[in-house]
DNA sequence: GTCTATATTTAGATAGAC
DNA sequence: GTCTATCTAAATATAGAC
């Protein structure tokens, strides 16, 4: 393992020993140049992962896309799997972000409400970040599992508390905590995801306005009402 | 588009040239073990496809899998993407299934049971389909789309108008059919899907007779009922 | 239908000059 | 840090004997 976090950050530490001292301003600068660079690489690596998988995309690809040389982007990430993961772990936390809102303190019905919109906005905005997530996870996330089981098991587990308080408290119908989150996770990504899907079947996707306010509606009224009527 | 279709099923029109006349019984079991061969090598490439996807996988571990010789299995599938191909369509039929249930005539309330129940039954017992179908879609759907398209738009087009019509008829709270459509196909596949991330929260899986049954009863209430209380 | 041997292509990765 | 040239391995696919 420090093997591989060692390779990780050698292009970083190769900037720490300048042949002369360069002032302060320079070494800003040259940091600022090479994290944007390092940046642009990522986010061309993202649109490329998510789009055909790490197998199925090449270095070559997103060294194209990234407008760098293929030596060159070996010069900032080691090997084709090391930026892969830099993908994945930057995701990770994004995606994780909007569960960590729920808080006992919050109306139950707003904090659902809240957070099924962030979810729909996360899917509409980052269907990249969402669809590669997404196909980590489902070959078995080989390369996140390690960072994955932890965090996202503490923090479910805190999260479920939170519902489970508010299902005692009365403030929600009893169901399985679990399968709420679950259910949460799952239609709102549904729309990132499964997007050719829904634009066949919909002819519209939530870059539309009216369809994702409709998406929101709809999704709120399945969660909180239910389809049965009343 | 012919030629694609012309190579695809090059392998069994070999079949139909023998130098002797066979008998019919010979011929049957010829057909049955070539059929056979065909049917073994298309399980080992659904279950390594969804694995690896369509790149991360190859041949050799197909092969392997399947216990035919590399060169072997060229001989009953011209190409990988044949393969792969091959796999998706038998795919779109399971797949679509449960869909074609839904008639007027049913009760909603039941028939939404029974489509949950039929969809956590998939993704239990089919895991591997559900995410194969789900990498294939995700991706843009590049080598289904075609197929994928038409008949999906025609049996969900079809499936509206009965949702609808159980909705003028009060017979379901007012909802855009769509989006039930699209909420049920997510919440149940989620856990073929995600399975890990699901096993890493929830620390069992739909193998589990309870946790099935759990899974079952709480998706029902949350899309039947909804959460808020009542 | 099945096998051995091999051709071909692609893509990940490195050496070494500047 | 960046470039040109090159190495290497893997994987798809084919030729041709049996």
């Amino acid at each position: 393992m420090s093997v591989i976090r060692k390779g990780k950050e050698t292009a970083s530490e190769g900037k720490r020993k300048p042949q002369r001292v360069p002032s302060a301003a320079a070494l800003n600068r040259r940091m600022r140049n090479s994290e944007k660079k390092r940046a642009t690489i990522l986010d061309a690596a993202l649109s490329t992962f998510s789009k055909y998988g790490l197998h199925g995309a090449s270095i070559d690809q997103i060294a194209l896309q990234a407008d760098v040389s293929k030596t060159n982007l070996f010069y900032y990430f080691s090997n084709k799997e090391e930026l892969y993961v830099s993908v994945l772990r930057e995701l990770l936390d994004l995606w994780l972000k909007p569960l960590r809102a729920f808080t006992v303190e919050q109306d139950p019905i707003e904090a659902i409400r809240d957070y099924v919109r962030v979810k729909l906005e996360f899917s509409r905005d980052h269907p990249a970040e969402s669809r590669l997530f997404c196909m980590e996870v489902m070959q078995g996330a080989p390369l996140m599992l390690t960072e994955l089981q932890q965090p996202l098991h503490d923090l479910v587990e805190n999260k479920i508390e939170v519902i489970q308080t508010w299902i005692d408290q009365g403030k929600l119908a009893p169901v399985e905590p679990y399968h709420l989150v679950f259910s949460l996770w799952a239609t709102t990504q549904h729309y990132a995801d499964f997007r050719v899907q829904v634009e066949a079947v919909a002819g519209k996707t939530l870059e539309d306005p009216d369809f994702f306010q409709e998406t929101l509606t709809s999704l709120e009224t399945i969660i909180l009402n239910g389809v049965r009527p009343r």
